[in-house]
Formats: C-alpha cells, sequence, structure tokens
RNA sequence: GCCCGGGUGGCGGAAUGGUAGACGCUGGAGACUUAAAAUCUCCUGGCCGCAAGGUCUUGCCGGUUCGAGUCCGGCCCCGGGCACCA
C-alpha cells in the first residue's frame, strides 16, 4: 500500500495517497450516516485565468485540517468544494476573443481543480458544483421565483451606477471613489430598469439575529453599520401656502425640534419643484442642474463647502408654530430617510456649517450641565428655550415630543435604516437569465389566473413609452432557463445585455402554463395559453450562485428540489465557514437575506446559514506588499508543490502565523517545516527505509517523552478546535525534538504522533503510518485521547521572586505548602542575599508557579 | 472625522495578571566528512562585566497591583472598514 521510497520522496508519496484516497472513496460524506455530522466549508472560488496563489490554499488548509480532524474524531464530515464561475472576467475575455464564456470557464475550473487537488485536501469530489451549470442555476432561478411571489423582488427605473467602460450597471458596493471595483474604471449616473429585492424587508431581523452568531465581532459591527438601524421620528411641517401639502422630515433628535431654523429638502426632492417661487424658480434650476451634472464622488467630497438655494417657500414649525424657509441643499440625500431633514444648526455639525454659510438663524435648545460648550454641541444635556420642554432631558424630550406630535398627527416614532433594497440585475450575458417574460396585462390575468400559486399579490409592472409591460414568472417546471447562443457578446450599448441581440431568444411565442417557448418570427402555434412576451434581458449578478450554494452541496445532483428535505435536515449549515474578510458585508448579507426567505418557506430549519464564521488573513508577498502581479511578488503554489510539496506548503501556510492574521510570505522560513517533516521521516525510518531500530514495541521510553506526547495530544486538539494552527505546529515540533532525543521510543507513541500529524501533512503521516504497520487511512483511525495523568509532572519549577524581581528558582514537587517553599528559598544563596537585611512584609505564594518576598528597605517602614 | 484591529529580538511569531522572547528562520562556533551538502551539538535582545552576576527591555507617558506585553487613562504610529445617513 505504501510506497517504497528510502528518502521522503513527496514527489512520489503525494500523487500515490492523492488517488489511493480518491479510489477508496473514503472522503465521500454519506447523507444518513449514523455518525453525528460536521459540515465544514471554504468560500469557493472565482476560477479566474490566473489560477491559484497561496492566498486559496491558506483557508483551504485550514478546513481540510479541520475536516480530517473531524474524521477522526468519528464524525460524519461534510468538506465540499466548488466553483462561483458566473462573472465579468469570463466575460471580458469573451468579449475580446469571442470565445464564448463557457468554454473559458470549464478551462478555469480544470485548471483550479487539479491545482487545489494537488495539494491533498479531502473534498468529497462527488459533490463539485458550479453555479454556471444550468443544472445548477436552475435552482438559482427557483429561488427567484419565490422571491418575486412573495413580493420581494420588483422593478424600477432608478438612477444606478453605469460604467460606460464595462458596459454596464454597478452594485453600490461595486464602486469605490467613483470607480468601478473591477476594474477601477470611471462611472457615471444612469435611469435604467433594474430589478431590485427588497432586502430592507428583513433588516430587523438580518441585525437581531447577529446576535445569535459565533463570528468575528468587526465583522458582526461591519454588518450591523450596513444596515444602520437609527431610532427617531417623522415629523410633518406643514407649508405655510394653504394647500401646498407638508413636507415629512426624519431626526433621530426630535428633542431639538425648538432650534430648528430652516428645512432642507434634496435636489431630487419631488416637493422640490412644486413649492419653489416663480422669483427662486431659476436659481434652484441652475442649482439642480449642477447638482445633477455632479459625480457622486464631488457631492460627496466631505471637504467640499455646503451649497444651496433657497426656494422662496416657508414652512411651519409644528411644534411652536414657527415660520421656517425651506431650502434646496445637496447635502442632503434623497435615498436616506424621508429626503428631507429639519435643520437644528446648533446641535448639528452639517446643519451649523450651512447656516453658518447663508447667515441662518443658530437657536441653542441643548445645554450640557456646567459650562455652555461651543456650538455645534452635538450632545446631550437639558433643554432650554424649548416652551414647556423646557429643563427635560434630551432623552426625555425625545419621547415626549414624539408621542405629542403624534397626538396631533404630525409625526411619529420611526425607525430608518440605511440598508437599500438591493439591485438584483446586471445587463451582462454571462450570468443567470431571470425566468421572467414581459407580456401584456390581459395576458398576465390569464396566466395568474391559471396557475395562481406563482404569481405575487400585486403584480410587477414597468412602463415604458407609455405602454405598461407585466413581469410573468416562467413555470417552475420550466426551468432551468439556459442562455442562448449569441454572436457577440458586446452589450447592446443601450442598457440592455448582449441578450437582447438574440432575437430567436428574446422575442416569443410563450406557451404560459408550460413556459414552451417558440421565436417569435414563426407562426403563433394554437392554444389559447400562447402569448406574445419578451424575455427580460438582465442577468442576475455574480452574488445569486453564491447565495444559497451551501444548501446544494448538501444533495448536489437532486434534479427535484434545491436539496431533499432529507439531505437538509442530516446536514443541516456549516459548522465552521471559513473566507476572506472581504465578504464580510455583501456576501454574508446576501446570503443571510436569501436564507431567512428560505427560513419563512419551510426549507431551512436554522434562521442563519453560519453559526459560525472565520476569516483567514491575507498572506502578502516577500516584500510585505499586496501579491500582484505588477509587483512580481506572487508566490505560485504550483512551483512550491514542486520543490518541497504538498505538505510543506501546507504546513508552512498554517506556522506563518494566526491564521486571521496578514502576514508575509517568506521563501527562507518554508525550510524550516520542510526539515522538521525529513526529521519526523528520519526518525521512523533508516536511510534503507526501513523502521528506526530504535522504535519498538516495549521500548523503555524516558518518562518525560510520555508527558510531552500528551501534552502534544492535548495541545494539537485543543488549537485546531480553535483554529490555533500554529501554535499546534510548535508543539509537534517541540514533541519531534522529544522524540529525536530519546534513546528508544515505542512505536505506538510514533504512531500516535504521527496521527496528530496527520491533519496537517497528510500524506507524510500516510505514509509512514503505513510503513510502521498501521492498518488503513490514518485519517479514520480514532484521535488520540490524552491521559491527564501523564500531563502531571513529577518537579515543578518555582520561581522565586523578591518584590517582584525574578531572584532564583527552585525545582519542587507538585502543590508543595508554602512553608515549606519558603524554607527552601531561603535556603538559596541569592534569594538570602536579597532578603538579608530587610524585613519581610508580606508573601505571596502561588503554588506551582510563584513565589514572592515583598519586603521593605532597612530604615524603611516597619 | 467616526468605528474596529494591531505595534514584542536581525525576521515570522509565542506567552490563563505570575521566569518576556516558546517554536521556527537568520547569523556564529564546533562535531561528522578528503571536502562540501545534509545532519547533530552549543550560542544568538541591548548595555556593564574576564566571570559570577548585574541592569535595562514588549510604540510613548502615566496609573492600578506583591507582580503588567496582558488591566485602566492619555498620546504617537501602522492596517482595515465607514463616511454629509439627519
Amino acid at each position: 500500500m505504501a510506497t517504497d521510497c528510502k528518502e521522503y520522496d513527496f514527489r512520489k508519496i503525494e500523487p500515490h495517497w492523492q488517488s489511493f484516497w480518491e479510489e477508496s472513496g473514503c472522503f465521500r460524506a454519506v447523507t444518513g450516516s449514523s455518525k453525528p455530522k460536521y459540515y465544514v466549508l471554504d468560500m469557493f472560488p472565482y476560477p479566474s485565468g490566473a489560477g491559484l496563489h497561496v492566498g486559496h490554499p491558506e483557508g483551504y488548509t485550514a478546513t481540510d485540517i479541520v475536516a480530517r480532524y473531524q474524521r477522526a474524531r468519528g464524525r460524519e464530515v461534510l468538506h465540499p468544494m466548488g466553483w462561483d464561475a458566473f462573472g465579468l472576467p469570463a466575460e471580458q475575455h469573451a468579449v475580446k476573443t469571442g470565445t464564448p464564456p463557457a468554454q473559458n470557464t470549464r478551462n478555469n475550473i480544470a485548471n483550479f481543480r487539479r491545482q487545489i487537488k494537488a495539494l491533498g485536501f479531502s473534498y468529497d469530489w462527488d459533490r463539485e458544483i458550479d453555479t454556471t451549470d444550468p443544472k445548477y442555476f436552475r435552482w438559482t432561478q427557483w429561488i427567484f421565483l419565490q422571491l418575486f411571489k412573495r413580493g420581494l423582488a420588483y422593478v424600477d427605473e432608478r438612477p444606478v451606477w453605469w460604467c460606460p467602460e464595462l458596459r454596464t450597471v454597478l452594485a453600490n458596493e461595486e464602486v469605490v471613489d467613483g470607480k468601478s471595483e473591477v476594474g477601477g474604471f470611471p462611472v457615471e449616473r444612469r435611469n435604467l430598469r433594474q430589478w431590485v429585492l427588497r432586502i430592507t424587508a428583513y433588516a430587523e431581523r438580518l441585525l437581531a439575529d447577529l446576535s445569535e452568531v459565533d463570528w468575528p465581532d468587526s465583522t458582526k459591527r461591519m454588518q450591523a453599520a450596513w444596515i444602520g438601524r437609527s431610532e427617531g421620528a417623522e415629523i410633518l411641517f406643514r407649508l405655510e401656502t394653504p394647500g401646498a401639502g407638508e413636507i415629512k422630515v426624519f431626526t433621530t433628535r426630535p428633542d431639538t425640534l425648538f432650534g430648528c431654523t430652516y428645512l432642507v429638502l434634496a435636489p431630487e426632492h419631488p416637493l422640490a419643484d412644486t413649492l419653489t417661487t416663480p422669483e427662486q424658480r431659476p436659481a434652484l434650476e441652475a442649482y439642480r442642474r449642477l447638482a445633477g451634472a455632479k459625480s457622486d464622488l464631488e457631492r460627496t467630497d466631505l471637504a467640499k463647502d455646503k451649497s444651496g438655494v433657497f426656494t422662496g417657500a416657508y414652512a411651519v414649525n409644528p411644534a411652536n408654530g414657527a415660520r421656517v424657509p425651506v431650502w434646496v441643499a445637496d447635502y442632503v440625500l434623497m435615498g436616506y430617510g424621508t429626503g428631507a431633514i429639519m435643520a437644528v444648526p446648533a446641535h448639528d455639525e452639517r446643519d451649523h456649517e450651512f447656516a453658518t454659510r447663508f447667515a441662518l438663524p443658530i437657536i441653542r435648545v441643548i445645554a450640557p450641565p456646567g459650562e455652555e460648550p461651543p456650538l455645534p454641541y452635538t450632545g446631550e444635556g437639558l433643554l432650554v428655550q424649548s416652551g414647556p420642554y423646557t429643563g427635560l432631558t434630551a432623552a426625555d424630550a425625545r419621547q415626549r415630543l414624539t408621542a405629542a406630535l403624534a397626538g396631533q398627527g404630525a409625526g411619529r416614532a420611526t425607525v430608518n435604516y440605511k440598508l437599500r433594497d438591493w439591485l438584483f440585475s446586471r445587463q451582462r450575458y454571462w450570468g443567470e437569465p431571470f425566468p421572467i417574460a414581459w407580456v401584456d396585462e390581459a395576458d398576465y390575468r390569464r396566466a395568474a389566473a391559471a396557475r395562481p400559486a406563482d404569481f405575487p399579490a400585486e403584480p410587477v409592472t414597468f412602463t415604458e413609452n407609455g405602454r405598461t409591460r407585466f413581469a410573468l414568472p416562467l413555470p417552475p417546471a420550466a426551468l432551468p432557463l439556459e442562455l442562448p447562443l449569441v454572436a457577440s457578446y458586446l452589450p447592446a450599448g443601450t442598457g440592455e445585455s448582449p441578450l437582447a441581440l438574440a432575437a430567436g431568444w428574446v422575442d416569443l411565442w410563450l406557451n404560459h402554463t408550460t413556459g414552451a417557448a417558440l421565436p417569435a418570427s414563426e407562426p403563433r402555434p394554437a392554444g389559447t395559453e400562447w402569448i406574445r412576451a419578451r424575455r427580460e434581458t438582465n442577468t442576475m449578478p455574480q452574488w445569486a450562485g453564491s447565495c444559497w450554494y451551501y444548501l446544494r452541496f448538501t444533495d448536489p445532483r437532486n434534479d427535484q428540489a434545491l436539496a431533499s428535505p432529507e439531505a437538509l435536515k442530516a446536514w443541516g449549515v456549516p459548522d465552521l465557514y471559513v473566507g476572506g474578510a472581504e465578504h464580510a458585508v455583501l456576501h454574508l448579507l446576501y446570503s443571510r437575506f436569501w436564507h431567512k426567505v428560505l427560513f419563512d418557506l419551510g426549507l431551512v430549519a436554522q434562521r442563519e446559514p453560519f453559526p459560525r464564521l472565520f476569516h483567514q488573513g491575507m498572506i502578502l508577498g516577500e516584500d510585505g506588499e499586496k501579491m500582484s502581479k505588477s509587483r512580481g511578488n506572487v508566490v505560485n503554489p504550483d512551483a512550491i508543490i514542486a520543490s518541497h510539496g504538498a505538505d510543506t506548503l501546507r504546513l508552512y501556510l498554517m506556522f506563518l502565523g494566526p491564521l486571521e492574521a496578514m502576514k508575509p510570505w517568506n521563501s527562507r522560513g518554508i525550510e524550516g517545516v520542510h526539515r522538521f517533516l525529513q526529521k519526523v521521516w528520519r526518525e521512523c525510518l533508516t536511510e534503507e527505509g526501513e523502521i528506526q531500530p530504535k522504535l519498538t514495541a516495549a521500548a523503555d521510553e524516558p518518562p518525560e517523552l510520555a508527558r510531552i506526547l500528551h501534552a502534544t495530544i492535548k495541545k494539537v486538539g485543543e488549537d485546531i478546535e480553535g483554529l490555533r494552527l500554529n501554535t499546534a505546529i510548535s508543539q509537534m515540533m517541540t514533541c519531534a525534538n522529544a522524540l529525536q532525543k530519546a534513546p528508544a521510543v515505542r512505536r505506538s507513541t510514533m504512531q500516535t504522533f504521527l496521527q496528530l500529524l496527520a491533519p496537517f501533512a497528510p500524506h507524510l503521516a500516510q505514509e509512514l503510518w503505513a510503513r510502521l504497520g498501521g492498518a488503513g487511512v490514518i485519517h479514520l483511525t480514532p484521535w488520540p485521547a490524552f491521559d491527564p495523568a501523564a500531563l502531571e509532572a513529577q518537579e515543578v519549577k518555582l520561581v522565586v521572586q523578591v518584590n517582584g524581581k525574578h531572584r532564583g528558582e527552585l525545582l519542587v514537587p507538585p502543590d508543595l505548602a508554602q512553608d515549606e517553599a519558603v524554607q527552601q528559598a531561603q535556603g538559596q544563596a541569592k534569594v538570602a542575599a536579597q532578603l538579608s537585611g530587610r524585613t519581610i512584609k508580606k508573601i505571596i505564594y502561588v503554588p506551582n508557579r510563584i513565589l514572592n518576598f515583598v519586603v521593605l528597605e532597612p530604615g524603611q517602614g516597619t
């Protein structure tokens, strides 16, 4: 079974065991096994043309160690891998070369798979998935239909980020500093018809349920900040002109209402048009033109001065009847709250800056106890100049004022979220097509009557050029809706994807009950269920496929459901999820949203998809900079595997430092772990490849060796559970050094050591295991237990201090009595010298650790 | 600006409030060798000292404590996130 290498020939050993494991199927996850389950998941990669870099195997090695450890602990382990293969690079490549993205993607996947397999990860390759496979995205589309019929998907024409270079729309989060996150191209605003998912409906639960997951605090905080819950009030300001209506503002500080000296509307606010007086109209229009021409980067540039224009209109403060001018300014954003604010310059920095610039009045209404602070003062305090509320605390006033306003119908308490609905469409080819066709109202009504279960309560419609179209969901049985072949992958340029040019696919005769379709150029088939339709030409964003893939792994070949209820019950959600912190907000938030929808549908039993999350840190280049082709500091795993072997690479990646830390690669350091593996080999086998004569069944081991072995069993187990893999390796090195020094070692001791090493360096451990006569797969051999009795040392080192300074040490039996310890310490010359002539004031004794004499200098005190 | 995380030898890093620097790298000395590589042994934070030993030392300043890398307060620097969110 094992190889017959005389020396550590990893080039022979690693492929040998990789094919052995694959052929034996020992890492296949068995659904319905009687063992308790453990599901450990990596964030699956986008298979780029560049192949793997060392950052990928870092996280994968950590999860593989956990997977192998949990198998040895008797768990049925699900440890799968797949491909998040929709994405821009493949499409850009297609535009450039004309190669279909599917073909390019296949090649990239093959390369990724080869590279990942060479690292010897224990994935269950039978469960490999690919988000671009119609058998997979059929269910992505299916989930979209569930969202659709629950009213969580809608269409809206909205200003979106348009990137002329990429010829597509980008989500807010794909725009960084006014440039596309991919490629760094400039972006601009455009109004386009978009699919939007109502993630805001889940804002409260997405926030609240963060408390029940074991995630890095920073990630939870980032999600919480992204959701951005804030409590406050909506307040209605009646316009002074009778019948002109009212302005609704949102504020978190209703307690400062008496300090409101003007209102501000966002430039896009619909009321801005209607309430502006004729005299002010030219100024307003000029201002709005200016604001509209600005990129969002300019608009949000904090360094710039506040700008704005008076509308000529006045509103009435509902609290005191004060007349306040209404301004328009771009420091108020249409997308947040109500797009209108009450300005309280005394207690808000932005309002203060604006009021100062335009000479608007500033009224102090909050005063903290003590000295009057300079304005603006944004803290808490007591109300002043606030009519009947004067003297109340700000917190108290918030409540009472809100209640009073509610009583007179002029306001109410509300909660606002920064979170916006999720822009869910892209004008691209290489994504999941929406299972939607646009039809007439009459056809829609007939289809809805025929299969009402598939339809939302309110139809999703879109009006263009005076014509209203209705979004008709395809019957779920008609899925998947596959991508058509197209002549060109260049976007239509109008804001529509290349799919718009696939005439035979877009314009159709559609059978609304079966989903069958014929090109509209052909004659209309017989039967009333054939209707004229135009397919949705947008495709879904890359996030779609990754929103639910962890569920598909439980039952990846199912063609009846996204996964069977049995598989979902057996595997649940991942026990451990490992991936980069760059997905801290988006992927994880979107995934949680979909999971909660599936939970509401009764498909999954857990409220949260990822109960335990861990982010591996980034590996930097040897120069301490981010690895990149342009810097020429990229380390290719293939090269390391060829020169030192996969086991060395794995071990080194884990030994570099804490898994979560950002750390630089160091090519010298890799020699150290390689030497360690060589040493383990030599301690097991002679130069002739025979078992080391010092390893015998009944060797007379030094007792210290047993203590180190058991300490190692304990520490390695605990460290794997806590993902402190660097210190686990340190401990194994210490143990190996002890094994080396011992003149005789029991073969069982060495075998136990190999079991501990096996999750980290699986090929070497498996090879030596077999060579020493171990049976079967080392990773399925029960994990060793440590003996607490063996951990107890015969002697402990007791540190003796005088006034907290190290003055000597004693070798004493464990749990020595204080009197005895003091006596022995005083017997030491060094300690005695420190104590002579001084008064012992106090003795601190921590058994087995420290003995500290607190003394007074002669002549000092008594 | 706000919110996080982090500053420990020449380097990566280790340390439940209890010997700072485990483990590894680098460097030095030696053993083995005809020689080299590999391997093994010892040394390797600064300063003083022949030595024994002493003394300083975890970004800076202060505090709590018998005792602080660890806890508290204030600053400096680096990294990440958010950013006119009312």
